[in-house]
DNA sequence: CATGAATGAGCCTTCATTCAT
DNA sequence: TATGAATGAAGGCTCATTCAT
């Protein structure tokens, strides 16, 4: 679920593929993804982003309205995915809730794209209150599936969360992005650390 | 040493006060701090900078070379000031260390600006490995000074920290980050829970 | 002969009729008819046009080589119309060749259309000597027939105009094209009282 | 006070040259009068005008706030010119209204490039509500002057307008720029005949 | 023939930076 | 030193046109 994507494909390639329209604009959401992660939204052109993707300008706005949207459809997809995988990963776990919360965890080392994302899209909330809105609706209901997920785990020790689930749902949240934000090689290693300390602590449940 | 500025000031009064040079740099750097911390480093221009201070643009360039001077120096005056802010606190908790970290986190939630700004200096780091290097030394003074700040009040507890002191710190600073990135209400609280709850479940020293 | 055009049919419906490529031309020399003398040639995009016409881009090129074809075939189509309109008010009058211009001027109100069209098609010809030359050369002719209507006219009334007819003729349009421009209600009005003052003045006939 | 440039002033003598902002701005202001006239609002491109300036784009908007608000000024300053025009005319006439009459259509054939930009105003101001409602705002003190001026020549003939002067105004406006679409060279001459006639054939005043 | 995605030139505009004052 | 007009390089976006389907 990595996003890093394989942009050696030159351009001549690109266009002798047949390339549907859907594929252009999987192509530049990868690309925009990508480039925003890394550079910012503000730090990326259309021009970056295009040429990441092997196409023209004309192509982007093909397939978006403006540069706006293209990020407002980036955090669509970005939130529908985290929830999707925290879903997944529960699902998979068959009942074992700490190993779904173990899998979600390593994928956050792997996803930290999608941490820098999230941050790029959080700053963007701050000038753009149409799009805070939507951003903290969806945020939202991560929130609450984190939440939920975090009480389980919790419950499955035995353990009472010290703080309302859904904050400790912020407060998970807010580690993994100050840590993506340093780069953190052992930001797994630390929410663990958190967590596993928090859960020790916690209250008896009833 | 909140960085809220008084921009009540007009600049009728600004032209009749004689502003010398250092009064001028200092408006400038207050100005882009508020700025950037609020806007972002590419959304807040040359211009923003400038009309806050109520100076025009030849006073910037007279000032600063460039616009990403000024976000190094606001980088140099941030880095120092979080370092003399630390060491004022251990300083006036008159040995009571535990005092010195629940007055700093406290000043955490009045510091949002400066956590902001911060934000925004690592994300401008990516884009350039000279400054980056700057960022990155000067950060690595005051995580070894907070490093050693938490181990010793982990050791008043007569407690280990469970992991290297600068790696706590980076835990820390993460922490302090990322909520602030969430403009979290509760961000002091969350900090204390995670050390508490770390401290209570760390290794006995000896 | 009005230009207005009912633009209430679906696109659905379109595509179930069968649509000949001489029904799907004449439908954007409609569309463009109306784009242009309401919004300009360079204020009317093809998208416009084709939009307007219930099509896609491709039908319009695959009828018309470029933007200008379009004008060119319009002023053509215009041209004709003109001066087929004239002939047939001539011929209708029966003779009473003061009747065929009541008719004509009164048309001109209800051709208002067609009158800004011909104003955008004069000052398209200033950027493109080869359209002006089309359209000078249809214009010409235009002017001839128009010229000898009101030569006849004031020969009816014994009289003989002031000046050349075929200035005449221009005066005349050029007083029609000013009047259209302002989108004067009272341009029939005026210039039946311009002609009449024009006769009445106008030397006697030998 | 014809508007004809002389842009053969070479760049490099334009930048040794001392240009005072004012100086610059009305610089760009006659470009664009020109280029306007001659090519259209939407066929005149920023480009355009600065070039014919010789300045960069950069001049164009530190002097104007966008590409409207040079037609608008350009407007303000026409309408001035017009109603200015015809009071110093009047005055100058010393009583012999007639004379200022004739100046004033001698002048129409000088000033082609004004009827032209007047033409592209008119037709700027179908697409921009706010546009036309200045712009009829100005033209309406223009035509009440007119007016007065065509009545009160009328009346020296001892004749009454057989329509209302405001509307004789009307019709004189819509001849001048009919004509001027035409390049008619004849203009001056049409209009002296259809004023002379309608002076002629109008109703004896009193 | 008609579709509509993609191209690419060109447009309006912003903004860091320069420089004469 | 501070001013602010002018520069010039981008940036976002539009649109005539092409072309595979």
């Amino acid at each position: 679920m990595n996003h890093a994507i394989d942009f050696s494909s030159e351009k001549k390639e690109v266009s002798l593929r047949v390339t549907s329209q859907q594929e252009t604009r999987k192509r530049l959401l990868e690309a925009a993804h990508h480039a925003v992660a890394n550079r910012g939204y503000e730090g990326t052109s259309i021009s970056d982003i295009v040429n990441l993707a092997g196409f023209t300008k004309g192509a982007f706005f093909s397939n978006f309205e403006n540069k706006e949207s293209i990020l407002l459809e980036l955090m669509r997809l970005q939130k529908e995915e985290d929830i999707n995988l925290l879903g997944k990963l529960i699902a998979e776990a068959n009942g074992d809730i700490a190993i779904a919360l173990n899998h979600y965890i390593a994928s956050l080392d792997e996803r930290h794209d999608c941490a820098m994302l999230d941050i790029e899209l959080q700053l963007y909330a701050r000038s753009n209150p149409t799009f805070a809105k939507s951003y903290h609706a969806l945020q939202e209901t991560n929130r609450v599936a984190l939440g939920q997920l975090l009480e389980t785990i919790f419950a499955m020790k035995g353990k009472l969360p010290p703080i309302d689930s859904a904050k400790l749902a912020d407060l998970f949240v807010g580690l993994v992005q100050g840590l993506a934000l340093q780069h953190q090689p052992n930001a797994g290693l630390f929410i663990h650390l958190v967590l596993d300390s928090l859960m020790a602590t916690a209250p008896v449940l009833e």
